[in-house]
DNA sequence: ATAAATGCAAATACTTTGCACCCGG
DNA sequence: CCGGGTGCAAAGTATTTGCATTTAT
């Protein structure tokens, strides 16, 4: 493992992914920090997050639309997902614990998150109403 | 929606969707038909994935490892996909209904899919193993 | 003959990487 | 200095699309 410097871009990236409840891109992440960081590279920022991944900074929500999403929340916590408007949702409080140990005994296999995916509030109401 | 005639390729490739179990990528489905059917174009398979897709005849269990993969079993059901080794794994018994009902009540958001992430068993024994 | 399906290559979209330069200790 | 960090542009992947050709009816 390399050498990790401080550093006040990384920082800031960081601060900016911990601050928002978007769970963004690294576009989206990007494009909000642009004008508190001016210079920043969008690399830097791609860079920054794997290195959040590594060290168990931060965790990878999932792909939505081609754009992995990112989140400084490193608690378990299940995850919603809305295939119309690509909103994620933290669930704090759906606890997926019995359909963890469902899971072990099983398949024997051991899962670290769990994301349901589906119509958020708004869109399905869109789309019951028509 | 363009009227769909029928086609020896397309139907070459749902049946091989049909017919394995490890919810391929389109790559893999590629790779794997091309002996069968010689000649069969790569973008063909993106294509008709995606047609099987709008059609309801497949689903997409999600990305792994940046590949998209996909299943023919269209029957609402969990999968586990391992981090590690990218197997995807069918839950069929493992039934997310409690889990749907929370987030409705909870969230007001409909849930179609859920998927589990972790280490599959072979995956697992290998880490407690060291 | 007509409309859809296909193969190929070019184009996209997102992410990663090479490299020269910058910055902090 | 020296090693990590960064910006930019180029390269890399996975997927989609344009177009000329083939195929089915």
């Amino acid at each position: 493992m390399p050498t990790r410097n401080k550093s006040d871009k990384r920082n800031a990236i960081y601060e900016a992914l911990k601050a928002t409840k978007e769970h963004p891109s690294a576009e989206t992440l990007y494009e909000a920090m642009r004008e508190k960081v001016p210079g920043i590279g969008l690399a830097t920022v791609y860079r920054n997050l794997n290195l959040f991944l590594e060290d168990g900074m931060a965790i990878s929500v999932g792909f939505v639309n081609g754009k992995e999403r990112f989140d400084a929340n490193c608690m378990p916590h299940t995850h919603f997902i809305c295939e119309k408007c690509g909103t994620v949702i933290d669930c704090d409080d759906i606890d997926p614990a019995e359909i963890k140990v469902e899971l072990m005994e099983k398949y024997g296999a051991e899962a670290n998150s769990m994301v349901l995916r589906g119509l958020c509030a708004l869109c399905n109401k869109k789309v019951s109403d028509g």
